[in-house]
DNA sequence: ACTATCGGGACCGCCCGTTATT
DNA sequence: AATAACGGGCGGTCCCGATAGT
């Protein structure tokens, strides 16, 4: 039990580290919030050390900025848009995939919120880089659920009258309000109040 | 040296004092978040010493807890529930309000969101003393939001096969995700989806 | 051996623990200049801690500038100017003041230098408050050394066709010349040729 | 694949390299002192990285010490002392060459000092090695000043009795003493005072 | 010889809360 | 009840140098 070294026979490899980095700083940023966490408890929890982390991110803001651009928009991506290319009906698959992303799993794990929604709320307004980069995030999802909708309005599923950017706008409200409450609340009937509402929503606008 | 006593006197400063506190607290956590604020950054904008503070506030989380259970409640009831009371029908009654408080407020005023739902995403994961608090906010939210509503059904404005509750549900999501959303996009545009989306939704509630 | 606790009957006053920690600090920047101490290195020199010292010098720099003002600038008017008061002709005091503080100390008292001259040195280049403050101290000394050669030269102790002010300007320049010198020699003859030269000079300007 | 050997170009190149990184450092430690320069500092203003600059120089300090022995030394000859072969009287080459090196220079240009004494002043008290390589360019200085003296005073421009080690020190004490002082006031006026004064003792001097 | 990546530690600023004092 | 001085410790930055690899 004596205290380990560091330096061991780690391959160099500057992309896996910042991975790894990233990676960590996702779980850890998860569970306390950007503000909540130290650079050294990232590095406590890595193969690594304070100067690695600093060869790659000059600051910690350097670092929340990275967590956002190359983890948490991608994962917003896979999670909420590449699903629908397999639907022919997207309002369907935004149904179908919120019932998998959400309605199966466990209460415990919504408790923490959504990392898109969490790091919006805490840094937003308290930093411009921040605000950006969680922008470009945010729209990117309802321009991309909006350019689903729209292929579902062209396929006559959509009534032709209805606002399809209108109705992005309302799918990721309700979605992080969900993620919202349930972070607040962690009671599992959320689900389904956001569920057959939603249902219930969409259905007015289907054709 | 007029007629009230010592005692009543002392009380009242009491308050006037823990009420300046709890009024700077909430400007500054509404600006910065709780961890982003010092005791000192609020000592600081008070006419007190931190001496004072502390001797109404053992520790800053109990400053926090006062600050949810004294302030953020109560403005929740105030904003959202007590209003309701003056319509006969509870639907109309959310709606209309939501105009007033949200459609014709400038979109700065909202670009720091609902204090309530900052605290719930900035605190609730991280101590359960907040956790249990504002838990205690958004349920008496809700429940109150199903009394004006099951109200409504009570008087033929909602179908009978609806559950109210996951209606509240639904409600305060939807406030809570605009509020979310509006802290990160800061698009007026999307009061409109909100509000129209809502309508849309309440509509096909609606008897 | 156990670790002593700072806490103890220290009497609480700001005046003292100011000046203790300004005696410390002094002693601490005189071995090691200004970059080369911490403040962790003075804060362990002391009865007091960090948060102590925070109380009273808000940054490191502020430190330095009261280190400037409070004690450094003092202590060279008590040396150096003050002591020509005693004198009738100041050219004089001048040689004998110099005999008596330099001549007659040890050289390794000497090889530290002089702590306005340190300072200056250092810092004069790299912050614009310790550059003013360090300006300040050392346009005193010239000045406070032209007024008391003005009044040498009004009773005829030094020729009426001198600037007074050039001699003053040429002995600072000789006393610190001399202490700079010292610092990077140790060489006691120094002091001699020195203290011969000066002679020497104010020789061929006294009347 | 001209005629020169792989080993000379080498050498010419690990040549290039040690005077770049000299010349950067030269200029870095000029304006910000050894301390408050970081090597990373030096490297970014150079074309190579960290790892060839300690292939050439183990450790900072040891950079600084040829820092010392390689430009600072050879540049206080350079402009000191090599000039004063010209003069048949070394007092007058000493003012003449005070006059261009100093009296015709911009003020702007002064006030970093002089490169040798600013090293004196910061690292000798700190540093062995230093304190030893810094003595002995003094050394040297103040040596062949007095080498140059003596042959003024071989061809008579000196007095006999006059000690001609004394005269080359207090020399070296007025020069380190103006460049300090300037630094520290930025005052035009003293290179008047210096230069005045010390033609005043010079010829106190002279024969 | 030279590069890129990484180790480990020190420093300043700051922060929450306590204690002596009034 | 309230103030002012102070305790003790953590957090982000930065820095010197070492090591793996070319």
């Amino acid at each position: 039990m004596n205290t380990t070294s560091k330096r061991s026979t780690h391959t160099r490899n500057l992309e896996k580290t910042r991975a790894k980095i990233l990676e960590v700083t996702f779980d850890e940023v998860f569970l306390h919030g950007f503000q909540g966490v130290s650079v050294d408890d990232i590095v406590a929890k890595t193969p690594f050390t304070k100067g690695a982390l600093y060869h790659q991110f000059p600051t910690k803001l350097e670092l929340g900025y990275a967590l956002v651009e190359e983890v948490i928009t991608p994962m917003i991506i896979a999670r909420w848009i590449a699903p629908l290319d397999a639907y022919h009906n997207p309002l369907e698959g935004i149904l179908v995939q919120l019932k998998k992303l959400v309605g199966d799993v466990s209460p415990n794990e919504l408790k923490l919120g959504c990392p898109l929604n969490n790091l919006v709320q805490e840094m937003s307004p308290l930093d411009a880089g921040f605000k950006r980069r969680l922008q470009k995030a945010l729209n990117l999802w309802v321009d991309e659920l909006d350019r689903h909708l729209k292929r579902a309005q062209c396929e006559g599923y959509i009534k032709n009258d209805v606002d399809t950017r209108e109705v992005a706008q309302f799918v990721v409200i309700t979605h992080e309000g969900f993620f919202g409450l349930m972070k607040g609340l962690g009671d599992p009937s959320l689900f389904n109040a956001m569920f057959g509402s939603l249902k219930t929503y969409l259905s007015a606008v289907a054709a």
